[in-house]
DNA sequence: ATTATTTTAAACACGA
DNA sequence: TTCGTGTTTAAAATAA
């Protein structure tokens, strides 16, 4: 058979494929953040350093009863136990991000409301500050248009914003962890999808004092920035202000902050109590943890990207950015920790290390030791199952192409499956069919992930042909090409839409964070009305082709089931729990790619698929040990 | 707990 | 015989 895979199946066990060692390559990408735009230390970085908090805290918990248990897992194959984390090391910078890269964190609902709440609002006030920042003196001399289309723009970003948010507040309302008074219910949407409320006291604000607001500001722009921005610091600062009796990052209001918590609590001793007993480390905290620090690196990644968007809009805007570079920021996400309790007790598992406080220095989380770092440890993931496209009837699409290049440069596993895969694959071809050959270069052009262990995954890829009925081999004139069939394809998916009947109404008004789809339509939406959303930041004819295919997947789904309200989509199901990556206790492998996250920052090796070839042979000794 | 999907691994068949 | 393609079967991992 191929010759790859060195380990045969001999009867060496199981273990071997995955065997092994895995060698970190240190994470370097340290780069300070410390430029950050004096403009934006305000409200925002007070925000920001909440939020921060509240991250350190879970490290602090962890590292804390860590220490007084050393101890192996309960049981030998407890799944979930060893995932990974990837730790994002520069989150202190406050950038904007993307609607649609928030949306993969609401879906992935880790995040305490709370949370939630302090990154959007962090987000909206990045946003207005950059905004008042254009329209303020300098700007002046701006012929009337340029500024109106620049303001445009703006308010568009901020509006897609607010849609998160929005989305955020249903999904809270959902879960019952917001609510929402009567008379306030009907506000969301609606006034968001008009930009004109503030969400950022949205929280706790009456309805009286919404419209209050908005008669204030009235439908023009300029009035509703001011009045916004100044509207936004108070309540920033008020919120900043309002120190419980006890603090603590994990404790507010009374309420538990640990995500997922909520538990109220009469006084400070009690949640003590509650956090010590409730939240110590056990698997469930642990996995929380590490979902936590998965969402603060997917935030830095999206940010990073999101805010590169935003540069190139003002600089196509002919607009002086607020951010001296916005250019392309690392992605940080490379950085990872193995929280791997199932490393039983050796080396230290989690020792995150406490960071600094420090709001603008560097996080540096793990700087230290043995974490795995790198893009290793987020694919060594072993063997890759948490695929969240595909169900939900929205598979790829949306989702590569917005991080296409992050697949391309970073050797993680795409979500999806490889169904989903091959189908875009074919469907991007210009003849909509591909030889099996093509079909793997496809794989290797578009994620490096593919880059190694082909012979594993290429049989999977040829297993999949054959498998699905949706791909149709068709005789060639010169060999056989493969085609997908739609029907075929789409009837594999509905899957049924188990949940609550509300969860299922909310999904229907596309405002659920049905993962992939709700998210992805919105994106889409947004998409639409800024065409050159997608295309800003890729722009080659294979990403258009791309983004073509994607907006004929998102048309697909919306036909099945959000096209608001009435259907009976089948299913999307409420949050693909973020996918936990999960790491074999085992082995993982031996990674060799260093690649180190930044795939903005340093690494670039662009891979340059152009010629790609077939990547196959470089793997041969990454197998082996 | 059960069922349906996916992913991995592998054995085999076939034609070049 | 070796390879690249395809098919299948199984088992393990996951998602619902």
């Amino acid at each position: 058979m191929m010759q790859e895979s060195g380990t045969e199946a001999t009867s060496d066990g199981q273990a071997s494929q995955n065997g092994g060692t895995s060698m970190e390559g240190g994470s370097r990408e340290g780069r300070p953040k410390s430029a950050t735009p004096s403009v934006e230390v305000t409200a925002a970085d007070l925000l920001h350093f909440q939020q921060h908090q509240v991250e350190q805290s879970f490290f602090t918990l962890l590292s804390q009863s860590q220490q007084n248990t050393g101890r192996k897992s309960p049981k030998p194959n407890d799944k979930q136990q060893s995932l990974q984390v990837p730790v994002s090391v520069a989150m202190m910078t406050p950038q904007v991000i993307t609607p649609q890269q928030m949306q993969q964190i609401l879906q992935q609902q880790v995040l305490s409301p709370q949370q939630l709440q302090v990154l959007l609002q962090q987000q909206q006030a990045l946003m207005l500050q950059q905004v008042m920042y254009n329209r303020q003196p300098h700007h002046e001399s701006f012929q009337e248009q340029q500024v109106s289309a620049q303001q445009l723009a703006f308010q568009q970003q901020l509006l897609q914003v607010q849609q998160v948010q929005q989305q955020h507040l249903l999904n809270l309302q959902r879960q019952g962890l917001l609510t929402i008074q009567p008379g306030q219910t009907g506000l969301p949407l609606h006034s968001l999808t008009q930009g004109q409320y503030c969400t950022t006291c949205l929280q706790h604000s009456t309805s009286a004092q919404y419209k209050k607001f908005v008669k204030t500001c009235g439908s023009d722009p300029n009035s509703f920035y001011s009045n916004v921005f100044t509207h936004v610091q108070v309540c920033l600062l008020m919120q900043t202000e309002d120190p419980s009796p006890h603090s603590h990052p994990l404790y507010g209001h009374g309420v538990c902050k640990w995500p997922g918590c909520e538990a109220v609590f009469e006084d400070f001793q009690s949640f003590l109590k509650h956090l010590n007993n409730e939240h110590a480390l056990d698997d469930r905290s642990t996995a929380q943890c590490r979902v936590q620090m998965q969402v603060v690196q997917q935030l830095e990644l999206q940010l990073a990207k999101d805010k590169e968007r935003l540069q190139a809009m003002m600089t196509h805007l002919h607009v002086k950015s607020t951010e001296p570079k916005a250019t392309p920021q690392p992605l940080n996400l490379v950085s990872s920790v193995t929280l791997s309790k199932s490393a039983p007790e050796a080396s230290p598992p989690l020792s995150l290390p406490q960071t600094p406080t420090t709001p603008t220095a560097p996080l540096t989380p793990l700087s230290q030791t043995h974490s795995v770092i790198t893009a290793n440890s987020l694919h060594s993931v072993g063997p890759m199952r948490r695929r969240y496209s595909e169900k939900y009837n929205m598979p790829i699409s949306p989702d590569i192409s917005q991080n296409k290049e992050f697949y391309m440069n970073a050797d993680v596993r795409p979500p999806f499956t490889y169904a989903s895969l091959i189908r875009q694959a074919i469907l991007e071809s210009p003849e909509k069919q591909l030889t099996l050959n093509e079909i793997y270069n496809w794989f290797t052009r578009m994620f490096a992930y593919f880059r190694r262990n082909a012979a594993t995954w290429k049989n999977a890829v040829r297993h999949n042909l054959s498998l699905h009925k949706c791909f149709v081999r068709v005789e060639n004139v010169k060999g056989a090409v493969w085609t997908v069939d739609e029907i075929e394809f789409q009837k594999r998916r509905p899957q049924k839409i188990s949940g609550s009947p509300a969860l299922v109404k909310n999904i229907q008004t596309s405002l659920g964070y049905g993962p992939t789809l709700s998210a992805a339509f919105q994106a889409s939406m947004a998409e639409n009305n800024i065409p050159l959303y997608t295309t800003a930041s890729i722009g080659s004819p294979t990403l258009n082709s791309l983004a073509n295919a994607i907006r004929e997947e998102m048309n697909g789904a919306m036909d099945h089931g959000n096209s608001n309200g009435s259907d009976s989509s089948p299913g999307r199901s409420p949050l693909p729990a973020m996918h936990h990556i999960s790491v074999k206790e085992e082995p993982l492998d031996p990674e060799d790619h260093e690649g180190p996250l930044s795939l903005v920052t340093t690494a670039n090796h662009s891979p340059d698929f152009d010629h790609h070839r077939d990547y196959d042979d470089d793997q041969g000794h990454d197998d082996m040990l």
